[in-house]
DNA sequence: TGTCATAACGAACATTCGTTAGGCAAAAAT
DNA sequence: ATTTTTGCCTAACGAATGTTCGTTATGACA
């Protein structure tokens, strides 16, 4: 990929995050390049090909996230302490890719869409793995595994919603949080 | 609202859920409807009137949720598995609803958007003060309010991402793995 | 019987959509 | 020095967008 193309994508993923995939236009993305948008087609495709590259190259970061996690020998807990971590170093590190990622990726065309939650499924499968050790080791009271694996992400997910770079929590605190949190819950 | 004005916004609200505001069109409403896209007019002043009205509604209804929870004289734990259990149950009554509020309130223009976003910052001011309750009374321990009150609506608000009226965890199902899951966490 | 409201219609509106065609100047490669 | 590639341009394409128009069939009420 070229500079220019890179440039590019990112300007469409600010954008995409903005506004919204479907409401964001060929127009939109060649204004904020500073170019006419016929031009924008020397370098890409088309419009889809920049949700494209972002929903797969994002699922691609998450999933090689978590099978370095899950190749690890630790107990349950040190790994789902460091997935949490991984999760939202990606997210902060990425975050217009991510709201796409998040928001976006039902605008792919059907076989894309499929690819994607293929992907989507083996992420949450790395979860549900951990959750599943940390039961069996006895660290983890018996919980509903697929539960508590999607209500984990729940959280993970949903910081794209409220996360502010200028803000004052960094990415390891916030992590650090949530962990805490997952793991011990509020009940003193 | 006449009966075959509500029956246009469930349409709209179900079209709006599979495929988002922006990507759906008026012809689109149209046609689930049984109706040319002109004659739609005769009920709706635009297709914007009903996002407008299926965010707003949904928001009274959580507000008027977590209002009747904080009225009551309960222990914080206690007022937390019953705003969990109502907003658990708001949200699987009316799913369609519940996830064009979830997604498209972008989509409203300037000043509806502000109103909104004001209504949902009450709403999370709510789940706040439970929290801040339960650590005032000794219950929960002493966790970054703010944060708190984000993670546990992160769990509910992805309920929408997931949520299947005709699977297997029915909604009090839910609601009880949901409080066990914020007030206990994963530790054994 | 005459009046009015309702809910639908087909046709058309201006605008925006993503995309393509063809050309032109500057830079890079040969 | 000549060719090729790159990156952009203007112009235009057909399709889709939300909406407005004037009209009409139906049925309730005076």
């Amino acid at each position: 990929m070229t500079e220019r193309k890179l440039a590019i994508l990112q300007i469409a993923q600010g954008l995409f995050m903005e506004k919204g995939y479907t409401a964001t236009s060929v127009r939109d993305i060649a204004k904020s390049a500073g170019v006419e948008p016929a031009s924008l087609y020397s370098h890409i495709n088309g419009k889809e090909e920049l949700l494209d590259r972002t929903c797969f190259e994002m699922a691609e970061k998450f999933l090689t996230g978590i099978e370095e996690v899950n190749d690890i020998y630790f107990d349950a807990a040190q790994k789902l302490k460091m997935a949490v971590d991984t999760h939202v170093n990606i997210l902060t590190n990425h975050i217009d890719a991510a709201v796409v990622f998040q928001r976006d990726w039902r605008h792919l065309n059907e076989v894309r869409r499929s690819e994607f939650i293929e992907l989507r499924n083996a992420y949450e499968d790395g979860f549900r793995v951990i959750v599943q050790n940390g039961i069996d080791e006895g660290l983890f009271s018996e919980v509903d595994v697929k539960f508590a694996a999607l209500t984990i992400l729940s959280s993970l997910n949903w910081i794209v919603e409220w996360y502010d770079p200028k803000g004052k929590l960094t990415a390891s605190e916030i992590a650090a949080n949530l962990f805490n949190f997952t793991f011990t819950g509020l009940k003193k």
